[in-house]
DNA sequence: TCTTTTTTCATGCACTCGCATGATAAACGC
DNA sequence: GCGTTTATCATGCGAGTGCATGAAAAAAGA
């Protein structure tokens, strides 16, 4: 028998290289070249893990999907009520630190990028209705609790709220907001759902 | 003297060629040769009136704008009350018919790249404290005239309201709401600002 | 017609691209 | 050791890239 790679591994360290380039020089600068340089690797190493650089990219862009959930999950069971989970999550999603900058440059980048190719977009449409439900099911949950009013739209609101963080990324990683802007404008938005 | 051309007219058809390559083959298979084809020009033709690559999606970029500018400017002429204004400026930076469809598929390539180019990220940012004083002046004026409760903070509603616009344009153009359903979230969300 | 100035064009250069190929290298049952 | 399978690598190919250059064309006053 020969010899014998993670494959997984490997791959999820080709997807992390791709991430490093995407954030440091943008998504036009990826190439098989360039992202094998950023791992490591030699160009050949990398294709035998990834047939085509459309692939490379669906596998860079599933690896950000997979990261962002697992933050979002160990956010979530670390938080007591409702409310309280409902606004970690959104934090979480937003570019306050450096890390969560890092999440959602590529996140933007990817989101360009599936306008015009429809796997990405596939992809990308994935973790959506998740997300969307979750935050549909904590405003529900706040409300059976009483701390949401009660004639507010769960699934109404759980759009806006998504929408709203979704902006706050852009306009922030275009150097509109500091965290401190994005944290207010948060806090005042979830304070009017409380009021009936 | 020699022939004259209307250089703002030629670099406007440039800049025209740069946003249909941009909408229908997505940023990176923006080039020289590709702009100048879509252009129905030669390549040296467009490096006349334009310097560089770089020079090239700038001036795309500031079309972009302006063009999103007269089209708010128009429609805010149109309006009645300000809560009417406020409402169908908002509509109009949605993509709910293909030419706003059109505008905010290169608008959120030039988001996207704008993270990765400090020139690019500056253009970005001048239109946006403009179209925010836009929006919290209508709020204050529709406050004035009783149509929407007077505890709302005008600043942070605008930049609200924004966010959530974009972050509608996101999920849209990536195929996850039809044009009813961010009408109704629109409204839905507006209809709770009346409230006190 | 001649000049002068503006505009256009074809072409060259050095480089990078995605992808394919064929030769090695590594690992381990036999 | 051998042989088989897995993994890696260097290299080549045609095409496309941004940018530079110098020649040609176009237009209108002299």
């Amino acid at each position: 028998m020969p010899k014998i790679v993670d494959h997984d591994d490997r791959r999820r360290h080709i997807a992390e290289a791709v991430h490093r380039v995407i954030h440091d020089r943008g998504m036009e600068s990826v190439s098989l070249r360039e992202v094998a340089a950023e791992a490591g690797m030699s160009m050949g190493a990398v294709q035998y893990y990834v047939t085509t650089k459309n692939h490379m990219l669906l596998l860079a862009l599933e690896h950000i999907g997979i990261w962002i959930g697992n933050r979002v999950a160990a956010v979530a069971a670390r938080q007591a009520t409702p409310l309280d989970l409902l606004r970690a999550t959104v934090l979480e999603l937003l570019p306050l630190d450096d890390e969560r900058s890092y999440l959602n440059r590529i996140g933007l980048a990817f989101h360009a990028s599936s306008v015009v190719d429809d796997d990405q977009a596939t992809a990308m449409r994935l973790g959506l209705p998740l997300l969307l439900s979750f935050f549909a099911d904590q405003i529900r949950a706040a409300q059976a609790a009483g701390q949401l009013a009660a004639d507010l739209d769960p699934d109404k609101e759980a759009s806006i709220l998504y929408a709203f963080a979704q902006g706050i990324v852009n306009a922030t990683l275009v150097g509109h907001y500091t965290p401190d802007q994005v944290t207010a404008l948060l806090d005042y938005h979830l304070a009017r759902l409380r009021r009936a």
